[in-house]
RNA sequence: GCCCAGGUAGCUCAGUUGGUAGAGCAGCGGACUGAAAAUCCGCGUGUCGGUGGUUCGAUCCCGCCCCUGGGCA
């Protein structure tokens, strides 16, 4: 099993500066670029992901960005899936940058979550079925039944994790914290790889959040959510989650002026960045350089 | 200038028949193993415009002043 040797790795919270950074050091190492953003792996939502542009995709060779369709609902499985991949065909073990927001896709290139078999959709579509109709209380308690080591540490309000323990146990036999306690398969050299987190001061990322939606707006962001609204896609789909895209979505709609609408997005992305800042301060391990 | 209405948390506002106050939003802290831009948990952060007075005690009652909005001139 091939890792890459020799990575540099960059998180940090939304519009902290990331790209910047890593163009720079790819242009200085030769390196190319991985995503590690969930959300900027997806077509279509190039503006209003704050994706790479044109000039520099073309500057240095980035991977994993736009490549995935808004119908089709990615993860970190998926993820680490591509990663696997684009590591096995580099064949000449040029450096790789991994960049982006996401803290759970670092922890699993590093091997932080364990390898788990694939749960089939009509299994997965069953839960999440039974989860809206009877709630998360009742899930719950069956999941007691057949993973008390999982019940015991799921609050019963949080039904998206309630699922996936009750789906991996149903499909696999096993209950999720029996998986959880297997090793995770690295997919990158840890020892070689450089590991950048930057951490901006908390009222400077504000205006910069605020500076970069505005400039959203007037690099078509309301555009790219009408034309990903008209596809009619399940809302409950990730990339229907991204940030914005209910806002302008509710202003497209008429329901919400355009002043209340950018207001509402802002805030999101603060307080996304602030879910980020928490992760980032308390479960990256100390071989992150802060800066 | 006069007459109303109002000044309470960062914002919008509630409230206290006088015993130093609470909602929503914003914000802060935290959890995090296949939806992670997701999901979930916890926390009021306050010279109640200012200043005198009445009172055991005033954010609340009274006087004066300041500010904001509306009306009359």
């Amino acid at each position: 099993m091939t890792v890459a040797k020799n990575s540099i790795l960059i998180a940090g919270p939304t519009a902290s500066g990331k790209s910047a950074l890593a163009l720079e050091l790819a242009e200085e190492t030769g390196a190319m670029i991985v995503n590690a953003d969930s959300m900027q792996v997806y077509d279509l939502l190039r503006v209003i992901t704050a994706r790479p542009g044109n000039d520099e995709m073309r500057r240095v060779p980035h991977r994993l960005y736009g490549h995935v369709h808004p119908a089709s609902s990615y993860s970190v499985a998926a993820w680490l899936a591509d990663v696997e991949k684009l590591v096995a065909s580099n064949a000449g073990g040029r450096r790789m940058i991994f960049t982006g927001g996401t803290g759970l896709y670092f922890r699993a290139l590093a091997g932080g979550i364990s390898d788990m078999p694939d749960i089939p959709d009509s299994v997965r579509e069953r839960w999440r079925y039974r989860l809206a109709e009877e709630g998360s209380n009742k899930l719950h308690r069956l999941l007691w039944r057949v993973d008390p080591v999982s019940a015991e540490t799921l609050n019963p309000a949080d039904g998206q994790r309630i699922v996936r323990a009750l789906e991996v146990c149903e499909a696999s036999g096993k209950p999720l914290s029996y998986w959880q306690e297997l090793p995770g398969r690295p997919l990158i050299d840890n020892l070689s790889a450089r590991k950048i987190l930057i951490m901006p001061d908390r009222d400077k990322l504000a205006l910069r959040i605020d500076l970069r939606f505005d400039t959203m707006i007037g690099a078509g962001a309301l555009q790219e959510v009408e034309q990903l609204l008209a596809l009619k896609l399940d809302p409950t789909l990730p990339a229907l989650k991204a940030i914005g895209v209910r806002e302008l979505g509710s202003y497209l709609k008429g329901e919400i002026a355009m002043e209340e609408a950018l207001e509402m997005a802002k805030a999101a992305t603060r307080q996304y960045a602030k879910r980020q800042r928490t992760w980032f301060r308390n479960q990256l391990d100390p071989s992150w350089q802060r800066r």
